[in-house]
RNA sequence: GCCUCGGUGGCGGAAUUGGUAUACGCGACAGACUUAAAAUCUGUUGGCUUCACAGCCUUGUGGGUUCGAGUCCCACCCGAGGCACCA
């Protein structure tokens, strides 16, 4: 028996859809139907990096795509977009190599993954394609800027910044991972400039609260919870000693406010030199200072366990116990959490390990009652206070503590305070491929927004790409010359570009309007699609690109251009695919499977349906190379019976088996394709196929119009062999083709006749499986009936024997299950 | 250390949310067709005991609740990911 032609079939078929348009330029679609009939489907948007497409952009795009069509079937108006987050590093990187312009690697990458993509049948909507490159597209992501900047909530500021030495650029706090640079790995520094930032941190308790409206996966949510880093604690004040100056600490544990005796302050931190000024320790502090603002962040992980510090020769007075506290510079108080002051406590270990180097006397507050040894800590935060004024001999609880903040605020000593780890975003990229920030500088240097009229404010062409430390933009004499021209004589552009996630912080709303020249979206389109119904991305993504995206979307609306401020409502992130070997795919390990070949060998439906069959979308799973040939195999055993369906006159008459078999895949389609459950929609297409080819051995395969049903729901799998099947079957295969398969609608299924006519009953006997009965459907709602058949049955007699029946039980259609006493 | 998600045959995985554990696929073994191989088709396939009928055991480990637990509760072990000198 040979095997089906997959690269006929599939160039016959993409090109007549192709020549039909069919599934394009739907941005009006949710205009002609209810609210919740329009779907948005939403897949995030890839860098189009020059290696092309790899399978784990198959799984995810089929999934969504599975989904588009099923709904279409459904009559559902659905908008499928792509586009192409094209602004980026490794094209840069690429021309600072070559010298060919980032423009040209970037449409040539964009190329061949479009035309990959078709290839693969994913039936997304061309006519609204984007590009975040496209000038068309970074005038609204400039116009953008320049609303935050109108609302302040874009702002420049000097400040220590994250440098990575490689890409000669800053980076954003959530873009250094454990001290090293996300992209490179190259370890990062830190660095005193003058940069743009956006103020998230207005919104701080809303990308909290605003979690519970959102259906995501748990430990999505909680990372984003993590990172923003929320804790509640106090804020105490010291007084200094000699010195007007005034230190403020963060305390979590307010119940061991009593047990510290000493302060240690970042070595960043700006207080240090002036309190240090004019004291014999000054040049001590000083050195200390310095030694540790050298240290990499990658320095600071290597040296954390090894606690370092000085004394500053300065005192301050603790409002608890009245006694004088030194103050100490230590690297293990850090300047981004709380104030960057801590009150030191023999509670805590870090504290005590640092004390008992320096030699520093400590205290304990806390009298243990579960009779463990050692001090109590942050773990086991328990026990009786001893030494801690009026709190003296109260236990530790929830009520003693909210007590002393009281007192504490009472007494002007400090106040409650939250803090939280999210800081600012900063956006300046010191580099060319990426959209300029809109801002001009008069003569003075003070920043003014570029004219709306002057928007897209153009990336200039004439750039030397080497990295000099400085932006590339500097080396353009046109980009000088236009500012000059439209703002006068010594005016001067801002050299820096936005940070690529600045454009994919919006790039759903443009979707929805991607050819408006007049607004970056209008009321309606937005009305009309958004929220997102659901977003399928990679898990790499969680924190950066959804915090930001929410941010924006929170502005926007109290801006008054959107009604909600959550953007996605429905998100799943798809797992990745692994070698064959169960490791993580590289070049390096040459264990990548590359998506083009495999739909050379076995044609692009089997790529998408074993893509889908391998397991839950959301874990990671390895190739395994025979199953794919499996799939294949499947495939084809449909291609076959249909065919044969189709020829001669051997018409045949269904069994009720395979009647029973054909509703249950349509039901078990019907249900897990929402519920992205593809792997068990599958394997019950694939009983339905066991189940035909046996009957129809027999000549009681499906019908003509059975087996119709059955390639329709087939279909958003495998587009490419259900059309064929499907226009084979009407006839028009070879000519004249008619209406296609994907816009046909979904088959109905009928329950009864999905349903066993004689159900297998177990029995149990004290809790063991000891016999089976076969019931007929309709007796098996009869529980007197049942229990009797139960007794009856020879098994289960023997198994009960003259012992007594404490207790029967029957739960319809499921079990029987008796207990006996001997 | 904290948070989250997991642990089911040789492998990927299924199990209607407390009701026949191992669906579906891969692999393996045996057979048919073939000079042979590939392809295709047919059977068998969790473990142990048994000639067989059949019985016992089995969802990381140990307890518990229940007529009944992969599923619920408690304790622990292991793996993956995130956060972390976080006061």
């Amino acid at each position: 028996m040979s095997l089906y032609n997959t690269t006929a079939i599939e160039t016959k078929w993409l090109d007549y859809w192709e020549k039909r348009e069919l599934f394009q330029g739907t941005e009006k679609t949710a205009l002609s139907v209810s609210p919740e009939d329009a779907m948005f489907l939403l897949f995030a948007f890839a860098y189009p990096s020059g290696q092309g497409l790899h399978v784990g952009h198959v799984e995810s795009k089929t999934a969504l795509d599975i989904l588009a069509r099923f709904y279409r079937m459904h009559g559902k108006a659905v908008f499928f977009p792509v586009g192409w987050d094209a602004f980026g590093l490794p094209a840069e990187n690429y021309a600072i190599k070559t010298g060919v312009p980032p423009a040209e690697t970037t449409k040539k990458a964009i190329n061949t993954f479009r035309r990959q993509i078709k290839r693969l049948a994913i039936s997304y909507d061309w006519k609204n394609e984007i590009a975040t490159s496209h000038p068309g597209y970074y005038k609204w992501t400039q116009w953008l800027f320049l609303q935050f900047f109108n609302q302040g909530l874009a702002h420049k500021k000097p400040g220590l910044v994250n440098w990575c030495p490689s890409c000669q650029t800053v980076l954003a706090n959530e873009q250094v991972v454990s001290g090293l640079c996300e992209r490179c790995d190259t370890e990062v520094t830190q660095k005193e400039l003058d940069q743009w930032y956006f103020k998230i941190t207005n919104y701080t308790e809303e990308l909290i609260s605003g979690l519970d409206k959102v259906d995501w996966p748990q430990a999505t949510k909680q990372q984003q919870l993590n990172w923003i880093g929320k804790k509640e604690g106090v804020i105490i004040n010291h007084q200094m000693k000699n010195s007007n100056l005034q230190l403020d600490t963060f305390s979590a544990y307010p119940a061991w406010l009593f047990a510290d005796t000493f302060i240690v302050i970042a070595p960043e931190h700006p207080l240090v030199e002036k309190m240090a000024k004019g004291t014999k320790y000054e040049t001590t502090v000083k050195n200390f200072v310095e030694e540790s603002r050298k240290l990499t962040s990658k320095d600071h992980l290597e040296n954390k366990f090894e606690k370092k510090g000085v004394f500053t020769g300065r005192y301050v007075n603790d409002p608890f116990s009245g006694n004088d506290m030194p103050v100490w510079v230590a690297n293990f108080a850090l300047m981004d959490f709380g104030t960057g002051i801590i009150r030191c406590s023999g509670h805590d270990p870090r504290d005590v390990e640092f004390a008992e180097k320096y030699n520093i006397p400590l205290k304990e507050v806390v009298e243990r009652i579960d009779g463990i040894d050692g001090p109590v800590n942050a773990h086991t935060n328990q026990g009786i206070l001893i030494d801690s004024g009026k709190f003296t001999g109260k236990e530790i609880s929830e009520e003693l503590i909210e007590d002393m903040l009281d007192w504490i605020e009472e007494e002007g000593i400090g106040k409650r305070e939250t803090t939280y780890r999210l800081r600012d975003w900063l956006i300046s990229r010191q580099r060319y491929w990426g959209a300029p920030i809109p801002i001009v500088y008069d003569p003075e240097g003070n920043p003014h927004p570029v004219k709306e009229e002057h928007l897209p404010w153009k990336l200039p062409e004439d750039v030397d790409f080497k990295p000099t430390g400085e932006s590339p933009l500097r080396s353009s004499e046109e980009f000088i010359a236009r500012t000059e021209k439209l703002y006068g004589k010594g005016w001067r552009p801002e050299f820096d570009t936005m940070d690529t996630f600045v454009d994919s912080s919006w790039y759903f709303f443009r979707y929805t309007d991607a050819r408006n020249e007049q607004e970056f979206a209008s009321k309606d389109q937005m009305a009309a699609w958004l929220p997102v119904d659901l977003y399928m991305i990679g898990p790499e993504h969680i924190v950066l690109h959804l915090l930001y995206a929410r941010f924006f979307t929170k502005f926007l609306r109290d801006e008054g251009y959107i009604s909600f401020d959550e953007p996605f409502s429905k998100m799943r992130h798809q797992g990745m695919i692994l070698g064959p070997d169960n490791k993580k795919m590289s070049k390096s390990k040459g264990n990548v499977i590359n998506p083009d070949s495999v739909i050379d060998k076995f044609g692009a439906d089997t790529l998408r349906v074993y893509e889908m069959f391998m397991g839950p979308l959301e874990s990671d799973k390895p190739w395994d190379v025979s199953a794919v040939a499996g799939v294949f195999k499947f495939l084809n055993r449909i291609h076959r019976l249909v065919i044969t369906l189709n020829q001669g006159d051997q018409r045949q008459t269904p069994s009720s088996d395979v009647i029973q078999a054909l509703h249950q895949a349509i039901q078990k389609t019907t249900e897990d394709i929402p519920k992205l459950k593809f792997n068990t929609a599958i394997a019950k297409l694939m009983e339905c196929v066991n189940t035909w080819e046996t009957a129809a051995k027999e000549g009681a395969g499906l019908d003509e119009e059975s087996a119709k049903k059955f390639i329709r729901v087939l279909a958003p799998f495998a587009p490419f062999l259900s059309e064929e099947l499907h226009q084979v079957l009407e006839g028009t295969a070879k000519s004249n083709p008619k209406a296609s398969v994907h816009e046909s609608s979904w088959p109905e299924f009928d329950e009864e006749l999905a349903k066993e006519d004689v159900l297998s009953i177990p029995v149990q006997v004290n809790g063991k499986l000891r016999a089976q009965l076969s019931i007929d459907r309709v007796q098996s709602e009869d529980t007197a009936f049942v229990l009797e058949e139960a007794l009856k049955n020879e098994r289960v007699q023997h198994w009960i024997g003259d012992k007594k029946i404490k207790k029967q039980i029957y739960v319809p259609g499921k079990i029987v299950s008796l207990v006996v006493i001997d």
